[in-house]
DNA sequence: ATACGTGCAAAGTATTTGCAAACGG
DNA sequence: CCGTTTGCAAATACTTTGCACGTAT
């Protein structure tokens, strides 16, 4: 479970193959997004490193996580609330959607290999390459259905 | 096919069934929004309105996109650049998603059977009364891969 | 007649961009 | 050193809201 700091190193090492430069605020975006497990707004990485005394601008996280879904190490989500999310993309088995509570606003994460299959099966059929996807599902959570 | 038609009269019922009036522009916004079979956003309707030489405003558009969507008649997709889309809800054989070229922008639409079971499946699972979903593929479509 | 619907313009929010100063390699 | 990165503030883009007027029932 502990890949959070492999994510890390992971993404380290993509952006500079990418040619860009350890600057402190893309370093301290990357860290963050590291010890999260599911999605964060640009605000929410931008309180979340101001908290941990980190000083950078709302623009540079949002510079940084441009940046990292260009590189697909971390997938953009969206969960319907005009919000853009980001979380890291786990090429590895952590790959996960998300269910969204339309009442509460809860969101969890599933993950699904028959889904899976499925999403690959029709990129295939289509002749896509395909480079990411999302899925989420809207409904009401066990807890607010009466 | 021509089941755009049904849609129109469907939501237009389902908007009097909810108490409310049939002004002109929401009258324009489902009438234009039962002619497209795919996602739409809200400037692409009023535009579309406009040249059919409808006069709303664009205010009225969001408010009956919204409306809609609460009443679950049009289902809003995000195709991850920022824009909200609209397409009527179909709660017949039409239900589909989408295919996103990130490359040439290109959006198409597809459909899986054995997607949507696995997509009942998660939900059933996890206790969710599913109101909706989306399932959004990016990559590079066949002619933009070389 | 009266409450609801509409259009316009102003406000609100999320995100992007220009730029001079700070910084990494 | 020199080009990249950063923070701030201003700009932009999409969406929402306030309000006076029009309209459906």
């Amino acid at each position: 479970m502990a890949n959070h700091t492999a994510w890390t190193e992971q993404a380290l090492d993509g952006l500079r193959e990418a040619g860009l430069r350890k600057g402190g605020a893309r370093a301290a975006v990357v860290e963050h997004l590291g010890k999260q497990s599911c999605c964060l707004s640009a605000q929410e990485i931008f309180d979340g490193i101001r908290a941990d005394g980190g000083a950078v601008g709302i623009a540079s996280v949002y510079r940084a996580v441009d940046q990292l879904a260009d590189l697909r190490l971390v997938q953009r989500v969206d969960i319907g609330d005009g919000i853009a999310r980001y979380e890291p993309a786990h090429s590895g088995g952590d790959h996960h959607h998300h269910l969204v509570c339309d009442d509460c606003g809860k969101v969890e994460a599933f993950s699904d290999p028959a889904l899976e299959r499925a999403l690959q099966r029709v990129a295939g059929r289509r002749g896509y390459d395909m480079a990411a996807h999302e899925v989420v599902l809207h409904g009401a959570c066990r807890s607010c259905q009466r």
